[in-house]
DNA sequence: ATAAAAAAGGTGCAAGTGCAACTTGTTAAT
DNA sequence: ATTAACAAGTTGCACTTGCACCTTTTTTAT
């Protein structure tokens, strides 16, 4: 797993942060980030903590649309759509670093091979989230549950290689990742078991039908 | 819409050859492209033509997963998922180049201006891609078909801020890109012109209840 | 100009899903 | 230790959707 500023020194970071011209902020549990900077045109690294960006729809309702995790990237020009209503609020204290997409942009700074390690990681980072949003996708291209339920299985599996799948959130998470219901996705994982197709024991499901 | 070779000569864009050591290769109609280029570790450009990334699914169901038009960018490290079943076919006779992803991160090539030029081009482009992807995601995390459509119309109509919306592609694709079965989405705009709430004229929809 | 193929449009029916409304179990707070 | 809050698990019911199978219209090929 890339991350920002993987691969350079703390004096280069440190030079980095003067060539860029970069602000740091720190938000509190709760706290909305997107008042606080302007959300235009900039890049946000979540240097710690934990953040989510919502989409709010027209009837009030609230999307997670992403979660932002230790070495996250955001933006507007990453992966915000054009005029949606959103919001960014941190779930922890949070430290943000804020860059403008501009002098990420500018060619002059591309003399510097510390700045070029960092633009090298962004460039992956931003691959890896690519890979990530496809694979939802995928999921959600699905029209059955059972069919989102063993698609999920199925990229997790090729992912670990084994035979049992560790869920890394809650069961309601899950089905709002697959986007069904959260009841109906129960049922689902009680047909699925019945024909002794899984086992559930918690977080972890064992997948009965793949013999390694 | 960016494109690769954006801001750059034709003396450029040969310098950038030589410097990348590119590979191009020409696709008749209905050609298989993976078995050509070898697919790990590049990024591919198309340079004219019309091509198809379609997964296979365990049933042998192929499912299009990208339209690479002219000027789009592919490979494993940007849009494909690890370890799928996937094929790129050609619509058309179609130009590919092919660029190690090695030398694209190579920090040397930064020194080039033409170079730099072109890396911020494909970032570009991935960012663009990246928000489509969101956008598609928002619209297949809607449960009932009406909201996938509306939410559709909405996105189309905030980008053109025009009342009606022109669908570029034909109705089954349009049910395929929602992922719905074609004839309940029919069923659904049926519905909604009943109601007085769009109109439709071959692939014009107008939004009878945008007021503006 | 005609045939063939594909897209658009429609409908009955069975199956699947969302939703509401529970119970039970687990975690967090005072 | 007790309560409160949240997650997990379950079920009946109504509604939506997928599917199969049509017809009609449009496009493409010969």
């Amino acid at each position: 797993m890339t991350t920002p500023f993987q691969d350079l020194t703390k004096s280069q970071i440190n030079k980095l942060y003067d060539l860029l011209g970069v602000h740091i902020y720190t938000f509190n549990d709760n706290q909305e980030i997107l008042p606080t900077i302007k959300n235009e045109n900039i890049i946000g690294i979540i240097l710690d903590g934990y953040a989510q960006i919502l989409n709010i729809e027209y009837n009030g309702n609230e999307i997670i649309t992403e979660n932002l995790y230790k070495n996250s990237i955001f933006g507007s020009n990453i992966s915000l759509t054009n005029s949606e209503n959103y919001q960014i609020i941190a779930r922890q204290e949070t430290i943000v670093l804020v860059i403008d997409y501009d002098k990420l942009i500018n060619p002059k700074n591309l003399v510097h091979n510390y700045f070029n390690i960092f633009l090298r990681n962004l460039f992956d980072i931003i691959n890896i989230k690519f890979k990530e949003k496809n694979e939802r996708i995928k999921i959600l291209e699905k029209k059955q549950i059972r069919d989102k339920l063993l698609e999920y299985f199925e990229m997790e599996h090729k992912k670990s290689r084994l035979k049992s799948i560790y869920i890394p959130f809650s069961f309601k998470d899950l089905a709002d990742y697959l986007a069904v219901n959260r009841s109906a996705m129960f049922r689902e994982l009680k047909h699925l078991k019945d024909e002794n197709l899984i086992e559930i024991k918690n977080r972890r499901i064992t997948l009965l039908y793949k013999n390694l």
